[in-house]
RNA sequence: CGGGGUGUAGCUCAGCCAGGUAGAGUGCUUCGUUUGGGACGAAGAGGUCCCCGGUUCGAAUCCGGGCACCCCGACCA
């Protein structure tokens, strides 16, 4: 039972235009709408009316959590460098990690994620197998020095997340609690009116499994997803297989080495000697955490670098500039798997398929046809770290691959025990034997959702708030508040009001009904009721759905239950 | 970190090229009118022209350096 909000006396600014900085629409109706003002890049504070809508998108992630058993707690977000020596990710998160000094002079981080910090919490609590299996989330700030925030909620440096980590037995109840949450995360993205899609992601180099990530396919998204028109298979590019074009058949020939003046890219060598590009082997060049690499791949195709990176456990990994390129004594243009000593090759599963591949002499100016793996070149690793494109056979089926963008709203992940190992979550089991708990973890961006719920649920006049969300149930709209018969139905609307859980928002401001229908339209309550003198004389008070823009007039006394008709 | 753009009133922007009293719309304050879709009239308040330095009698404007913000890329367990 809330006593209803008066405009008059609320802070709250809208705006009549977008600030120039904001291009998405989520972002533009955040500052119009007056939910967050920006204090820096990256960093936000959010109004009495942007921490109402945080609040309740907060409230229904922590329902489906609980309702999914999971159960909350509060971890630090400041927390002793050792801690992150101990994992490993002092190194590996790298730059991203803030850092602070305290006055004695001891290290500490600002917590971009709680992996350690949970299982430091599980390692002295956990001893028994019966104390598992167990959930644990919690929300909580982030901070990650991020090199490029952006798109006002989407790229935070500080944000706050709903993570969730699971402490199993084995692998295989892990799979049970991993299914609880991708419900969970199913169920929370219906009810926030997003649709958030699973598709497969990349685990990164700590290992794991199945790692899912739930994507809301927008224009607007930074992650780039391939899908499937013809089956369900779904991943995020640095995640995605596919079937490459099969190899062309021949019987393998001699090696031959050709005169190819001036032929420095596939397609110039694909087209100098009439063949496709399939029948080529490309070199490109890596430097890997300082070293350099050869990647053999087919001409067609491109090197995914995460998978690279992932192949290699690589904390570093970019391109080799021209200068490296020089020093290592490669031949860019005409670089060849073939005879090359003195640098790590790694290949393409394409190449080794294939027969006959035409690639580079390591001269200037020539090639060699009838390449084949394992007569004439090796490499140290031969793995699929090929960049699935559009176009490209689905794995699963005979479809083409289509590339969408998308956000990333949620990401579940089967972590296994690297973490459990490095901070020591161990328990006795049954036979009494010490075991390492096998982990999962699941993260939801609050701010990010809050956004991607701005861009699924708006017109060109506003938000439209899902009834779930809205920062307010109703949104009052007086007219002609001296009329003594105005000012009375209002007092009654309020009265009746504060009698239920509906919270409402009276403009009461002295304003002409131009501004407060905008600014009704632009805020996007679900139901906005009007007390004017024409809606009295007609015989009670206008109700209309923002989401159907449809109004009718109500008595007084049935306007709390048409209101909760038809609540979700 | 590389490329591009922008910094002038709370917000949107003009003025800068061609140096000379700091502007408009909107918002804000006051008064009056108005009251169903950003209404009308009148009077006001509001400025470190991003910062530092230089050129000049004189700099929002020209020159040099820096910073911030936005976009693209790189990067992003």
């Amino acid at each position: 039972m809330t006593a209803p909000m008066r405009m008059s006396h609320f802070f709250l600014k809208t705006l009549r235009e977008a600030p120039a900085e904001a291009e998405l629409p989520s972002h533009q109706l955040l500052l119009r709408a007056g939910l967050v003002m920006p204090l820096a890049a990256g960093l936000y504070c959010f109004t009495p009316l942007g921490w109402r809508a945080m609040r309740r998108v907060e409230d229904l992630v922590r329902e489906e959590m609980d309702r999914s058993g999971a159960q909350e707690l509060r971890l630090p977000a400041l927390q002793p460098v050792e801690l992150w020596k101990r994992s490993g990710r002092n190194e590996t998160f790298g730059s991203v990690l803030f850092r602070v000094t305290d006055r004695r002079e001891r290290s500490f981080v600002l917590a971009p994620t709680h992996e350690e910090a949970i299982s430091a919490l599980a390692s002295s609590q956990v001893q028994s197998y019966r104390d598992l299996p167990m959930t644990l989330y919690q929300f909580q700030q982030k901070f990650r020095d991020e090199p490029r925030p952006r798109g006002g909620l989407i790229r935070l440096r500080e944000f706050c997340m709903k993570d969730a980590y699971s402490f199993d037995l084995d692998w295989e109840t892990l799979d049970d609690s991993y299914r609880a949450m991708f419900q969970a995360y199913t169920r929370i993205f219906d009810r926030a009116h997003v649709p958030a899609v699973p598709v497969e992601a990349d685990s990164g180099a700590i290992g794991g499994k199945d790692s899912q990530e739930f994507i809301y396919l927008n224009s607007n998204g930074e992650d780039e997803i391939l899908l499937c028109p013809s089956c369900d298979y779904a991943a995020n590019a640095e995640k995605a297989t596919f079937r490459a074009e099969p190899p062309v058949e021949s019987d393998p020939a001699e090696m031959k080495k050709v005169e190819t003046p001036e032929v420095r890219t596939i397609a110039n060598l694909s087209t100098f000697l009439g063949i496709e590009e399939r029948q080529t082997v490309k070199g490109v060049f890596y430097e890997v955490d300082s070293e350099p690499v050869f990647v053999a791949i087919r001409g067609d195709l491109e090197v995914n670098e995460t998978k690279l990176r992932n192949l290699l456990k690589a904390i570093e990994l970019e391109p080799m500039d021209d200068a490296a390129v020089l020093r290592t004594g490669l031949v860019a243009g005409s670089a060849s798997p073939v005879g090359l000593e003195g640098i790590r090759v790694v290949a393409d599963k394409s190449v080794k398929e294939a027969i006959n591949l035409v690639g580079g002499a390591n001269e200037p100016g020539k090639h060699i046809l009838n390449l084949n793996y394992g007569r004439d070149w090796t490499a140290s690793v031969v793995a699929d770290i090929a960049l699935a494109k559009a176009g490209h056979r689905c794995p699963n089926c005979e479809g083409q691959l289509e590339v969408r963008s998308g956000m990333e709203l949620g990401h579940v992940f089967k972590l296994g025990t690297s973490y459990a190992e490095a901070l020591d979550v161990q328990f006795l089991n049954k036979e009494g034997e010490r075991r390492t708990a096998v982990m999962g973890c699941y993260g939801i961006g609050i701010d990010r959702l809050l956004a991607a719920i701005l861009e699924a649920n708006h017109d060109e006049d506003g938000i439209v708030w899902p009834r779930v969300l809205a920062p307010f149930d109703v949104h009052v709209v007086v007219l002609g508040g001296d009329d003594p018969e105005v000012a009375q139905a209002l007092a009654q609307l309020e009265a009746e009001l504060g009698e239920t859980q509906l919270e409402a928002l009276v403009d009461d401001r002295d304003e002409s009904p131009g501004p407060k229908f905008k600014d009704a339209d632009l805020l996007g309550m679900p139901i906005r009721l009007t007390v004017s003198p024409r809606a009295l004389s007609q015989g009670g008070i206008e109700f209309r759905e923002r989401s159907s823009r449809e109004s009718e007039i109500v008595p007084l006394e049935k306007v709390i239950e048409r209101i909760q008709k038809g609540t979700d």
